[in-house]
This record gives structure tokens, C-alpha cells and sequence, in this order.
DNA sequence: CTAGGGTTAG
């Protein structure tokens, strides 16, 4: 796959110097008659009713604010230019637009192009109405082409910039062949919709116009290639350019870290005739990226010049390496040294958030951003859903999302899917992709993850199979791995172990390791040891070194009591130098994150949890009934100690140290990096009706509530 | 045309 997309293109012999290893067939044209990706070019009425609207009066009025431009204006024509380029909302474009249906100057070409352009640059939302003012003029030149497939690219739907492109390809005996822009901007289309079939047709058919070593249509190669996973032919595309700008350079470096290849990232870097901050923030990316933070702070610090991306990107990149302190630490840094926080920041500092399940933090993050007016933006609010859904308060996200002040984004929509999936409200969750879809906006892949993850983790078998098949047949979505992956839980988590292993058997893609470990967490929850044997020996195959695997498998012994597998598959670890990947959990106390690790460090913190802890397990035990249930321990060791083992789970520290440290009545809310072993969600149940207490924990894979002795995930997790 | 953020199975 890697390499195809480049070999296809040396099909076409232009006069360039590629050689043919490997021959495919493919079309001179586009053919996307087997994808979804319509382009309507109705022709739509045309505001007949506003025309009325504009008098003599108002349009003097829109003259007079021109100002100084008036004495220059000898045209309507040029007067329209000027108006429209002074528009700050549709409001007006729709006014000026109603204006040149009155006066004939709608067949204008300038005025037509500009208004187009105007509609798709310069004003947010409007993409639409740029659309209709195009489907309206008689003959389309490339310009307004290009600008359609512009705006396009970047939309919701940026497969149909390539219809556009398509379409202007089809009526090409009439107009000008397209030019860099034209490939430029569709190339960005078939990035966003991540199609290597498209960009291998696209890159063709540069090729053919002479266009694919021109600067911007390079560029954008590199990046769609980047954008498929296709590094080898990003870096040959490049190679093939003949004066690389920085832009150009900036692009390849970028599309080994998309990819993944740090080394072939810094070996670009290097090479670098001229670096401007761009390309510093690359590499900072590349190396957060790779989780290798020392090598980053380094290039922070070294770097001449710093501007908001980069600590927006060392903010992002710490929190998603777990590194919260410090990611809060240049956070602290960029205020100090007198950057205003922008959105991107802003919304970085709320994802951290969410990933520390710090909602307190994140709260007073909400206020500021009430209070300085970033609500108006589309992307704050979904990373204010996505914060308060990973936080737990998913009702709060919900409020959010209602109130939103301007258009909902797809986005919008599967965050919020998502964020009520993964607290088991399935129903709901089904329901919203009805409100989506009556709203007039299409699911897409990612989407209908949210909506097949939703149904697996309320149990709902055949909705999720019904989903599956109307994503292939009415959507037209090929099912990605991600989509078999959630068929695969959704089946295994409700028991149905047979029908899983059947459909990994049929899937039309190889299954990963994460379709087998799928399969084996289900394995785990049933107690099914035979198939989980069987599948542990694909996973041997693909990923030999994963403690989570082992431990999974030992755990299904241990249930089963079979203390002498488990001890083989201890002693393979041993042997292989395989470690557990060490448990941690954390909990908000007065705005600040404290973390937990089993059996480590004992500082006065932990400490202090023990202490508590003891308290409570014997108060448990006394009026609760307690007795430990140690299945899920890793060694086959004496019954007391395997106890002792349990009884140190980091859940359970962070649990006692918020129910010593926080308000009487406080949820406590912990965050782990594991999932939830057994013993430690009885006593959780336990301690929410001895207590009366209330207690939400995330682990790695959902939302348990425990409340009067029960947990919301009715056991099932 | 290039960089940072918001959705994504286990």
C-alpha cells in the first residue's frame, strides 16, 4: 500500500522522468460513481423576495459608508467590488447580492467571482450561500471553481470538493483545464477525506497538466500522502520538487511525524536550508508524539522563537503523555511571560482537563471562558461537551450542547454521542443521531464509532447491528477496523463469544491485536478460558509483548483456578522481561490532582489513604458483609497476601483519600488509567451504602456510578 | 500550500 500510490502515478509519462516498477490500471478521469460524494448544482431561486428590500435609500447609504472610495467609483461594477469587500456578515453579502439581481450585474463575471470568493474566505458560515450564488451563474470559470472546491475542502463533506473538481473536469471542453489552485485546494479534500484512491488519481492527473513538482500543488501532495499514511511517496513527491520553499519543507517534515517516522523527521529537520517557527513546531509535535518529552522540552527551550502554537503544542502534547503538572507548568509559563491565551490554548487546557478528570479545573476554565466571550466559538463548546462528559457530568455537557449559540458542527453532534455512550445511555445517545440527521447533518465514520460503542456498552445487540449495516448501506461508509472493532466488543461484552469469533473470521480486513485483545477482555468478563488460549496465541503472533495481554490471560486462569497457568504465564513474563503496566488513580481535591499508585512510595499522602482505608475495609467487613474477592490477582501467592495485594489497589487509595480530605456529601470522582478490577467495584458498591456516599469512577474503558450499593454499569463492564 | 485544538473501537 505504501508505495502504490507514488508507483501508480508512473503510469503517465509527461515528459518527467518516472520509471514503471509496478503497473496499475487506473482511468485518466475520477470515477467516483461507486462513492458517496454528490455535488448538487441546482439551480435555486434566488432571493426574489429580498430584491424588493434594497431601495435607492439603503444603497446610497452602503456608498456613503465606503467613504473615501466614492470619488474613485465610476462603474456599478466597481462600486459592487467595493461593497462586497467591505461585508462583515452574510446579512449584507445577501443584501449587495439582491442589489445586482436588480441591477444585471448578476451575470457579472467580477462582481459574480467576488461574491463567491467573499461568501467562502472571508465570512464564517456562508459557505452555503456561496454555493447557491454559484449554481446561479450561467458558464463557471475556474476561478469560481477553485473557490467552491476551497471551501469545500475544508467543510464537513470534503469529499465533495472532489466532486466539484469532477464537475469542473466534466465541463472542461467549455472552460480553462484546471490550474495549481484548482489541484491545490482538491488535493486538501482528498486529504481531509483521508482517500489515497482519490489523491493517487489526483496526483495523476497533476502530472499530466504538468503540475505536480509546481510549489503548491507539491506541497499539498506531501501532505495528502502524510494524510493516508503513505510517507515513502510523501518523501518521494518531495524529492521530486525542484526549489522546496520552507512551506515545502515545513510539509515533509510534518508528514513524517503524521506518520510516525521521528527519525526521518529529524533527519528532514536537519537537512533544512531555512527554519522559521513553523518548523520548530513540528518537531515539538513529532517528539510529544512519540512520547519522547525530554527531546521536546530541549527543542522548547532551544528554539529562537516561541510563539502560541508552540506552547499550545507542549501544553497538549505533556497532557496527553500524562503529564499533567507540567503541562498546567507551561500553561503557568505562557501567561507569565505575557501571551494572551487563544482558543486553541484554551481548548488544549480543557482537553487536559478531561484527560486528568480534573472538572473543578475545569469549571473556573469555563467561567473565563463565559465571561471573555470564546463561547462564541463552536470549537470551546465541544471541548467543553467532551470535558464535562469525561469528567462525569455529562448532564452539564448536555446543557452545553443545547445552549450552543451558533450552528452545531459534526462534531458537536458525536462528541456528545460519544460523551453519553460512554456513560451507558445508549438510548439517548440512538436518539441524537435522529436529532442529527433531521437537523440536515450526515453521520459520518466517526459518528457511527460513537453510535456502535454506545450500543455495546448499553447492551444493545440488535440496534448495533441494524447501525452496522445502515452505515454500508445508506451512508455507503465502508466499515473501518474501528467499526469491526466495536461489532467485536459489542458482541463479546453481552457474552455472545461464538457470534464474535465468527465475525473476526469474517471480517473482509486482517484483524489487528486490538481485535484480538478485544475478544480477549470479552473472554475475561465470561470466563472462558478455552477461546481465550486460542486467541491469546494470535495475539503471541502479532504483539508478543504485551503485559496487558498476560495479565488479562493470567487473570482468566485465576477466576478459573487454575493456579498453575497462572504461574506459567507469570513466569513468561518473568522470562520475556515483560512488566505490568504499573496501575494509577487520581482525585480533585480542592483544585488540586493528587495520584495514587499501588504499593508505591509511601509519602503522607499515602499514608494518610491508608490509614483511611484500613478504617473503612473493617468497617466494611463489619457492616457490610465484605468478604475480598481476589480472582483478579496476578500471582498464585498465599490467600492472605494475594489480599493484601488487592486491598492496595490505587482505586481504592484515592477513593479513601477523597472520602478523609473532601466536603461531607462531595461525589468523589476518580480517574484510572487501568480498568476496574473486581474486588475493588464491590467494595466501591459497598462503601456508596454504607457510607451513602456517591462515587464515579472512569476507568480505561467507561463510567461506573455507584450509588445505594449498586453501580450504573449494572455490572457489566 | 506548511505548524497547535475539539469527535474515534480496546
Amino acid at each position: 500500500m505504501e508505495e502504490d500510490g507514488f508507483a501508480a502515478t508512473k503510469l503517465f509519462n509527461c515528459g518527467y522522468s518516472y520509471t514503471y516498477d509496478d503497473v496499475i490500471f487506473l482511468p485518466h478521469y475520477i470515477d467516483f460513481s461507486t462513492d458517496d460524494v454528490s455535488f448538487s448544482m441546482r439551480r435555486v431561486p434566488l432571493l426574489s423576495s429580498l430584491m424588493d428590500t434594497v431601495t435607492e435609500g439603503a444603497m446610497a447609504a452602503a456608498m456613503a459608508s465606503l467613504g473615501g472610495f466614492e470619488a474613485n467609483m465610476n462603474s456599478t461594477e466597481q462600486l459592487c467590488l467595493a461593497l462586497i469587500h467591505k461585508c462583515k456578515a452574510l446579512k449584507t453579502v445577501k443584501q449587495i447580492q439582491a442589489f445586482t439581481c436588480k441591477t444585471g450585474l448578476d451575470t457579472d463575471r467580477l462582481v459574480a467571482g467576488k461574491l463567491i470568493f467573499h461568501c467562502v474566505v472571508s465570512i464564517s458560515d456562508a459557505l452555503d450561500y456561496g454555493r447557491r450564488v454559484f449554481s446561479h451563474f450561467p458558464d463557471p470559470d475556474v476561478f469560481m471553481y477553485n473557490t467552491i472546491i476551497r471551501g469545500l475542502a475544508e467543510s464537513d463533506a470534503p469529499q465533495s470538493a472532489i466532486a466539484a473538481f469532477t464537475e469542473m473536469r466534466r465541463g472542461s471542453m467549455v472552460i480553462a483545464p484546471p490550474d495549481s489552485f484548482s489541484f491545490a485546494f482538491v488535493l486538501k479534500g482528498a486529504a481531509n477525506y483521508g482517500s489515497l484512491r482519490a489523491g493517487v488519481q489526483l496526483h495523476c492527473q497533476a502530472i499530466r497538466h504538468g503540475l505536480d513538482t509546481h510549489i503548491f500543488v507539491g506541497t499539498t501532495l506531501v501532505s495528502a500522502y502524510a494524510e493516508c499514511g503513505c510517507v515513502g511517496s510523501a518523501k518521494k513527491v518531495f524529492e521530486e520538487m525542484r526549489e522546496p520553499n520552507v512551506v515545502a519543507w515545513n510539509a515533509v517534515v510534518t508528514a513524517c511525524v503524521r506518520c510516525g517516522d521521528v527519525k526521518g523527521a529529524v533527519g528532514m529537520f536537519d537537512r533544512m536550508p531555512i527554519r522559521n517557527a513553523t518548523s520548530w513546531n513540528v518537531m515539538l509535535a513529532g517528539y510529544t508524539k512519540a512520547g519522547e518529552l525530554e527531546l521536546a522540552k530541549k527543542v522548547f527551550l532551544e528554539m529562537p522563537v516561541k510563539d502560541d502554537v508552540s506552547w499550545s503544542t507542549m501544553i497538549s502534547g505533556f497532557a496527553h503523555n500524562g503529564c499533567f503538572y507540567e503541562a498546567l507548568g507551561f500553561f503557568r509559563e505562557l501567561r507569565r511571560v505575557g501571551m494572551r491565551p487563544n482558543e486553541v490554548s484554551l481548548t488544549v487546557v480543557l482537553s487536559m482537563c478531561a484527560l486528568a478528570g480534573a472538572i473543578e479545573f475545569g469549571k473556573v476554565l469555563h467561567g473565563f471562558l463565559e465571561k471573555s466571550g470564546f463561547l462564541w466559538i463552536i470549537s470551546v463548546n465541544n471541548a467543553l461537551i467532551h470535558t464535562y462528559s469525561t469528567c462525569g457530568n455529562v448532564d452539564m455537557a448536555r446543557l452545553i450542547f443545547e445552549g450552543m449559540p451558533k450552528s452545531k458542527s459534526i462534531v458537536s453532534w458525536t462528541t456528545m454521542i460519544a460523551g453519553l455512550a460512554m456513560h451507558g445511555r445508549g438510548e439517548e445517545a440512538i436518539q441524537l443521531l435522529h436529532d442529527m440527521k433531521a437537523s440536515g447533518i450526515r453521520p459520518d465514520r466517526v459518528t457511527f464509532i460513537s453510535i456502535l460503542y454506545a450500543c455495546s456498552h448499553a447492551g444493545l445487540i440488535e440496534e448495533g447491528r441494524t447501525y452496522f449495516s445502515k452505515m454500508v448501506d445508506i451512508y455507503g461508509i465502508e466499515p473501518a477496523i474501528e467499526h469491526y472493532g466495536c461489532m467485536v466488543d459489542l458482541y463479546g461484552r453481552a457474552g455472545k463469544l461464538q457470534e464474535a469469533y465468527d465475525f473476526v473470521c469474517q471480517m473482509p480486513i486482517s484483524p489487528t491485536a486490538i481485535i484480538w485483545r478485544t475478544l480477549l477482555g470479552a473472554c475475561s468478563i465470561h470466563g472462558y478460558v478455552e477461546l481465550a488460549e486460542q486467541v491469546k496465541e494470535r495475539l503471541s503472533e502479532l504483539e508478543p509483548n504485551d503485559s496487558g495481554d498476560h495479565v488479562l490471560l493470567s487473570n482468566i486462569y485465576a477466576i478459573a483456578g487454575k493456579w498453575k497457568d497462572v504461574a506459567a504465564v507469570r513466569r513468561s513474563m518473568t522470562d520475556q522481561r515483560i512488566k505490568k503496566t504499573p496501575g494509577w488513580s487520581m482525585i480533585e481535591v480542592d483544585k488540586m490532582m493528587y495520584t495514587f499508585v499501588a504499593g508505591e512510595k509511601h509519602d503522607k499522602i499515602t499514608q494518610e489513604a491508608y490509614e483511611k482505608l484500613r478504617e473503612i475495609m473493617l468497617k466494611l467487613r463489619v457492616e457490610g458483609g465484605y468478604v475480598p474477592e481476589v480472582g483478579s490477582v496476578l500471582h498464585d501467592i498465599e490467600e492472605e497476601e494475594k489480599e493484601d495485594s488487592v486491598s492496595r489497589h490505587s482505586e481504592k487509595l484515592a477513593v479513601a483519600f477523597g472520602m478523609e480530605r473532601l466536603r461531607e456529601g462531595k461525589i468523589i470522582r476518580i480517574v484510572k488509567n487501568l480498568r476496574v478490577c473486581r474486588d475493588c467495584h464491590t467494595v466501591m458498591k459497598l462503601i456508596s451504602r454504607v457510607y451513602r456516599l456517591e462515587i464515579v469512577v472512569r476507568d480505561r474503558s467507561r463510567f461506573h456510578t455507584f450509588r445505594d450499593g449498586s453501580c450504573s454499569c449494572r455490572d457489566y463492564w
